[in-house]
DNA sequence: ACCTGAACACCGTTCAAGT
DNA sequence: ACCTGAACACCGTTCAAGT
């Protein structure tokens, strides 16, 4: 389909294969980003891609960290700890939220390359001067990451995102059929039926989630 | 390999394959569930798989309510809302932790089959005793529940578990790669190490971010 | 240094057909 | 009702070879 140099003037690269997997997962899904897939977009053959990286796995590895790199690391200040804390988680979303189908291979991988380490050094110099010790802190620390990554992998529909007017339909039938449950059982899922199958705002579903992570830190004995 | 009534005495059913994935994905992983894979074990062609299943998303579907099925609800009692909360989320960890490779599937599952709805519904219904809006308690819900199933996962290698020698070999070199980093720049990640590369014990783990769950509930504004 | 050709052992899935 | 045979369009990966 398409010609060498469609996707990328000059030579293949490194780059130029992330560039085109990061655009690729964005819109067909992480399931679309295969090596051959990704050959034929840059017209070339598969094996090429193994004189770039040495598997399919340290491809992924290259779009974790592609995706961790684009965190915006705000400069540390003297809010108080929790404040600048809730800075970084939040710039820490903003990153990977555009790249829903990438954002869990980022789970395992954030100590792997300095950008993630450099943000968990951060993280965890703050929940020190928080009052958690070493070991509470890296617990603490990765569960956080974890679950902002959560939060951004949960409005990820595996495979190739459907269309607007299907997405509605489905959305649309998901409600029905949660709101035509026995009222009896139910009731709670239900009245919830509309806010459980879409949020009405997602800036508002990752802030007041945010909320709670960072308010129940003040909750939990440190020691 | 095996011949037809090794696994299964008999005719072979959705039952039987979902029990022997559920094993296969404990011992080897997600990747080691295949539709050909589970043909072979049950000493039978692949399709005739296509017998019980659509196909392979219908499959993990019924890996997932699987899952969610061996979650023992606790019984509703008089305790404050926010106790009950916490010990049927103890409940949903304590059935998916033994089966990290499997808990992913869980995530946009919990409301496809009625196992999940009765989990749902309570949460929600606590929810709202605490004060929590229907739609806020199905954010924050949803939240919970994805949280937890990220504990669970985040112990999951993709792949085969490796061997506790090479495990303990691998574990060993990313700790002293943390351990070797410029001290200057990451002092926190050095100080962490040994937590950041394997927590000392799980429940400690699980207990301490379910406080940090829990615990920030309270913060929230209501409304 | 960078890429190709040919080949291997896998996938999920369909469709017609057998009992 | 339950399963097979044959076939299709995909995967990741290796290895020797070309320029």
């Amino acid at each position: 389909m398409a010609k060498r140099n469609e996707a990328t003037r000059g030579r293949l690269s490194r780059e130029a294969i992330i560039v085109s997997a990061v655009a690729l997962a964005d819109a067909e899904g992480l399931d679309a980003v295969t090596i051959r897939r990704l050959a034929q977009e840059h017209g070339v053959t598969p094996m090429a891609m193994y004189w770039h990286f040495n598997d399919k796995d340290s491809l992924l590895d290259g779009l974790a960290e592609h995706l961790i790199e684009a965190v915006q690391l705000p400069e540390p200040g003297d809010a108080p700890w929790d404040q600048e804390l809730r800075e970084i988680l939040d710039a820490f979303l903003a990153a990977i939220r555009p790249h829903p189908a990438l954002a869990g291979l980022a789970m395992r991988r954030i100590l792997a390359a300095e950008s993630g380490l450099l943000i968990a050094e951060r993280v965890l110099g703050l929940l020190r001067r928080g009052g958690f010790a070493p070991a509470q802190a890296a617990e603490v620390g990765t569960f956080l990451i974890c679950s902002i990554i959560t939060l951004a992998v949960a409005d990820a529909v595996p495979g190739p995102p459907p269309t607007g007017e299907e997405r509605e339909q489905a959305l649309r039938d998901k409600r029905a059929r949660l709101e035509s449950l026995p009222p009896g059982r139910y009731p709670n899922v239900i009245a919830a039926a509309p806010a459980l199958v879409v949020c009405r705002d997602e800036d508002d579903y990752f802030s007041l989630n945010l909320d709670l992570l960072v308010g129940g830190l003040h909750g939990l004995r440190r020691g």
